[in-house]
DNA sequence: ACCGGCTCGGTAAGCGCTTACCGGCGGCCC
DNA sequence: GGGCCGCCGGTAAGCGCTTACCGAGCCGGT
């Protein structure tokens, strides 16, 4: 062995295949892309050429010339701790179990069309995200947006050069939003917390406080709240951020002050949710005996809690996979299919709430 | 309003910028990176057209010419079930915690060398998944795999023309690996658990049966156990799948056919280890107190288990960047910085393997 | 037999960039 | 003062595809 370098070789062009089967490259592309119906004969010819030297087109070109990437960007926000006692592993403390599901659900869908997900992430302080977007942009068709990853008129400017999809968001003239039905799952939390268990006080633990999906969720449930004569807690004692470490944040906060805790904590999401577990463990309280708690999403580990988590369902997967939709029609005809699309949420009762365990309903139907 | 539909006009190119500052297209290209450092005045020029217009170059007009696409591709596994009894919400039932945060590790390190990641996934019955990958490399510069996503030939096929790192495998002549240290890390569980805890009888559910990490982590056990006279448990019916389903299903063919369950159970890995709990909990069987179980890991769910899942670390993040690293060096340099990447792993010993709960170390930080 | 029309390949013009190459201009040295 | 060299802008040639356009061949109709 002369070289123990393996040393990789430039992959075959149009014009490779072109030659093989000794046709033009006009053909070759033709019968590839299946236009225009090629003889019998030709498209056998190139079908072996391909065949045999591998040929897979150059994404680049491909797009250049089509005006079509096929692919799609997704942009979301890494939790980027600006508070000082979070420390250097600050970032695998939290995984992002929200964003990946529903990412999850774009890629699939993205696949079915022979789409890929193009992901980009921002950290809070944002101050160059823009320009990162503006980038990620121009290497796809089309953007979803998460929730807080751009100010909104940076938002109109970019997507008026670029379809953009935003999840949880608000819909705007040039923009379309997917989202859940936040007010409906939240009564129906509410009622069952006050209606079947009889609560009387419930704390809102919320989430960012100019995200639309908390406004919704913390109006719901004042609503219900005060329409059954239940005590409603908020306030700036009760402020998380979507993240597990808010929960616990404020938790740890109100036992230091010595604040009494209400019957129910309704967090704003699954995650906070946990971080409220853990804190309430911590201190050893009773979770749901002494103090009920909730969440809101079900993501995959709110059934693994001890107790198990009772929350509002969101269509995860599906939503990411509307917002890809949405996007594909709104890239392929410059309009979307609507809007504001809003998905259903359902109450699920397990056991944070005070629900008994159902053990005849196992979260993995066994072999 | 004459429309109520908003049209998204083309983005500005390169000759709108030229024509804005009075130049060649040349010099605007030549500003913006950096080359043959142009006068000062002509910069200005440029500069100044390029924000009025917010020009930002299309990414693949640039791909195709500068040879550089600035992608990465990433490809994992999707669990596809080929279990009957999971119902129609399995992929929900499961998130891919493990794979998620290598991904984001992945990203974090690209970003901050200006690429993006373009992520795909191929479903276990992976019969066009060689295709799929290979569009997917032709979109890219270079591509991360995740474990078993590729069968060896078409790896090594692939390679011939793209560069290539994959996760948790082994290196070959034409593609790099970056792995953990899976010995050493799950010799000091086994020790931890044999010498402090005093078991003796140890069971290993196993990963997929031809992943390396499953092998090694197997074998590590087997020997620990075995010098130091304990047994070792391990078969068929021990054959999980390194999801949460695996492990809940093991247990309950066990426990279904009345065998009897050893002192600890060594899960492959944490995902394993939380259906396990789970299954465990359903029958009331006390951890650690009946039996004890272990991850490997340390996925950031772990700690909010009850109870907190004792298990091995692994750098999760760390693992995305480096295999990010060394892929960029493959594809500047046509050659690796190393072929074979190995990053340690340690013990973190938390509840579940019996040692008692420690207060004074919570998982967060609380202000 | 001729011609219109239809089918199907090939030729070539881009798509929006990067960069090799060239040429003009100014400064420097002798 | 003339010749060289270096600096910088512009011109144009691609990068690897898709596709509009053209033209050759062949069919059927009259």
């Amino acid at each position: 062995m002369a070289d123990t370098q393996a040393n990789i070789q430039a992959p075959p062009t149009i014009y490779d295949v072109a030659r093989a089967a000794g046709v033009s490259i006009a053909s070759v592309s033709r019968v590839l892309n299946g236009h225009r119906n090629p003889r019998q004969e030709t498209r056998d010819r190139v079908l072996q050429a391909v065949a045999e030297l591998g040929f897979v087109p150059d994404g680049a070109a491909r797009a250049l010339s089509a005006r079509l990437k096929e692919v799609v960007g997704v942009v979301f926000r890494r939790p980027g701790w600006t508070e000082p006692s979070d420390g250097m592993f600050a970032d695998e403390d939290e995984s992002l179990q929200f964003i990946d599901v529903i990412n999850r659900g774009v890629e699939v869908a993205a696949q079915h069309r022979g789409y890929n997900l193009l992901i980009g992430s921002v950290d809070v302080d944002g101050h160059d995200a823009s320009r990162r977007i503006m980038t990620l942009a121009r290497k796809s068709d089309g953007l979803i947006l998460h929730d807080q990853v751009l100010e909104p008129a940076r938002l109109a400017q970019l997507s008026q050069h670029v379809p953009v999809v935003t999840l949880a968001g608000v819909a705007t003239q040039t923009t379309a939003n997917v989202r859940s039905d936040n007010g409906t799952g939240m009564a129906e939390l509410a009622r069952h917390l006050i209606g079947d268990h009889g609560y009387t006080s419930l704390a809102y633990l919320a989430g960012f406080a100019d995200s639309p999906d908390n406004v919704a969720r913390r109006q719901a449930l004042a609503e219900e709240a005060a329409s059954a004569g239940a005590r409603f807690i908020e306030g700036p004692r009760w402020q998380g951020n979507y993240y597990a470490s808010g929960g616990a944040r404020v938790i740890g906060g109100l036992l230091a002050d010595g604040v009494p805790l209400p019957r129910v904590i309704v967090c704003a999401n699954d995650q906070t949710a946990l971080g409220v577990m853990h804190a309430l463990a911590q201190h050893r309280i009773e979770v749901p005996g002494t103090v009920a708690v909730t969440g809101f999403d079900d993501i995959p580990v709110a059934r693994h809690l001890r107790p198990q988590l009772t929350t509002v369902r969101q269509p995860i997967q599906e939503l990411g996979a509307t917002a890809f939709e949405v996007l594909r029609s709104m890239i392929s005809n410059r309009e979307p299919v609507s809007r504001d699309l809003v998905l259903p949420t359902r109450l699920i009762r397990r056991e944070s709430c005070g629900c008994p365990s159902d053990p005849a309903l196992p979260a993995w139907r066994l072999a």
